[in-house]
DNA sequence: TTTTGAGTTGTTCGA
DNA sequence: GTCGAACAACTCAAA
């Protein structure tokens, strides 16, 4: 055992899987002492609260492990790898490694911390020091509340609360050396059985995605080259290519907050012209930390309504719906495009988002939840905070909901944001030969339209499940009843 | 304490 | 085709 001078530091990996800016890397390192670095996949702690994570997120972390792995091991470091409950694992780490010190960042969610606090409890017993940091956030909840000291509730306060904080730290290189720790057993990425197997379903998620730090980086680099002018409206374009497509890096801290925005601050200094660009990007960063801040007031934000006059709402219990939706099978064709693109690449164009939330939620009148769980399932970039935030936005029940009567109009959305139907397309295979005037509206076409298009509505592609008109009508009452809390 | 101004993302209708 | 108004009332944040 190491002489207690020269004893070494855990590490402890959670939704930091990256070596630059990590703040308990970083300091570990600067001890000079040996580390251990640790991933402990714990499904155990449900008594916490914390959400298990679903099935597109789960074969993403086994990717984004993979590569830090590789890194590490250049970096002449192993990544120890656990199965079980942190709570246990961690101390008794500590007690067969000799190890002196546990280095972590915190997760600004009230069940990480509540675990958290556990583990800081059964090392202090133990004569281990636990040393923690903050850093998955712009900025961390108890530094924006109102004088009353609650978390703000509307974006626009809020972002400008944010920004009026200054520049977040500048971020940390990756560490320059690291001393490996004396030899741990691990298991292996295999055994914590996070990737499909009978049917192999992660295809999609192969073609479309590298995991990890490094493809973090260069997506980053690319976009604000490439991508960063013009943002501010090809954002809302699902046919073009105007997104930073960082969402899952930022939902496994592949890459950190603070080094996106600093990226982007001395871009746009850079390239003066394309300030307004770059603040529309932030304040979507700004949106992460607004969400994730709300979840930290309202641990139970995926199941409870935030305005508690929803409560009584009579959502329709509709399987067979549900299903349609779920499959891209509703016959409007940009709802349909959506959630096929979803299942196959686990992300969805964040305009499209809104567009097949509000369908399910208004137009089909079925609870926000179903919808937030099939999200949760099927998105690699499923956030703790952004995915329930924004379903409750959309119902109309959450901070800063949008008005009851704003109901999307799934053809009038396809027009104007996919205005050659290259997106629908794109997904919706059987439709890509009908003629782009049609393509969001296949039910218009004649008989000879269709048939020349190779499209049988009902047999090769459904009819619309529910009338645009109905279906709004529909909606606008039944939000009448929740009027006024 | 009270007041005031404002609040991500839309649609429809009628002029 | 384009434009402005209506769609409502509530809650939030800050003065």
């Amino acid at each position: 055992m190491a002489d207690r001078s020269d004893a070494p530091c855990i590490v402890w990996f959670r939704d930091d899987l990256r070596l630059s800016d990590h703040s308990a890397l970083h300091a570990a390192a600067a001890t000079g002492r040996p580390v251990i670095c640790l991933y402990v996949l714990d499904e155990t702690s449900r008594r916490t609260g914390a959400r298990p994570i679903g099935g597109a997120a789960r074969w993403w972390l086994a990717q984004s492990l993979r590569a830090l792995e590789k890194r590490m091991g250049d970096a002449g470091v192993p990544l120890v790898l656990r199965n079980g409950n942190a709570a246990a694992i961690i101390p008794e780490l500590a007690r067969a490694s000799g190890a002196r010190d546990v280095f972590w960042n915190r997760i600004a969610q009230a069940p990480h911390q509540a675990a958290e606090d556990d583990i800081a409890t059964a090392l202090r017993e133990r004569g281990v020091h636990g040393q923690t940091f903050a850093g998955d956030l712009l900025a961390t909840p108890d530094s924006v509340r109102t004088k009353e000291g609650r978390g703000l509730r509307v974006f626009t306060p809020f972002w400008r609360r944010i920004q009026a904080l200054g520049a977040p730290p500048d971020p940390l290189p990756s560490p320059r050396r690291l001393r490996a720790g004396p030899d741990v057993a691990s298991d292996t990425i295999e055994s914590l059985c996070l990737e499909p197997t009978r049917p192999d379903w992660a295809g999609g998620l192969r073609e479309t995605w590298t995991p990890g730090e490094s493809a973090a980086q260069k997506r980053l680099k690319d976009f604000l080259n490439a991508h960063l002018a013009g943002y501010a409206h090809d954002r809302d374009r699902p046919d073009r290519d105007g997104t930073s497509g960082l969402s899952p890096h930022l939902r496994f801290g592949e890459i950190s907050p603070r080094q996106i925005w600093h990226a982007t601050h001395f871009a746009a200094a850079e390239r003066p012209a394309l300030a307004a660009d770059a603040d529309k990007f932030l304040s979507e960063l700004g949106w992460r930390d607004f969400c994730r801040h709300l979840l930290f007031d309202v641990p139970d934000l995926a199941t409870r309504n935030l305005q508690p006059s929803f409560d009584g709402f009579s959502w329709r219990h509709d399987d067979e719906a549900l299903k349609a939706w779920q499959r891209g099978q509703t016959g409007y064709p940009i709802v349909d495009a959506g959630m096929r693109q979803l299942w196959h690449t686990g992300v969805m164009h964040n305009r499209v988002r809104m567009v097949v939330a509000s369908f399910l939620v208004k137009h089909l009148l079925i609870d926000w939840r179903a919808g937030e769980q099939w999200f949760w399932d099927t998105l690699v970039d499923a956030d703790a905070g952004n995915n329930p935030a924004n379903w409750q936005w959309v119902a109309g029940c959450g901070a800063d909901a949008a008005p009851y009567f704003r109901v999307f109009n799934p053809v009038l959305q396809g027009e104007k944001f996919d205005p050659d139907g290259a997106y629908v397309s794109r997904w919706v295979g059987e439709l890509a030969q009908l003629p782009k005037k049609l393509i969001h509206q296949p039910w218009e076409a004649t008989p000879l339209e269709l048939a020349s298009a190779g499209v049988t509505l009902g047999k090769t592609y459904p009819h619309p499940i529910i009338d645009h008109r109905k279906g709004r009508e529909r909606a606008l009452k039944a939000y009448e009843k929740v009027r006024g809390g």
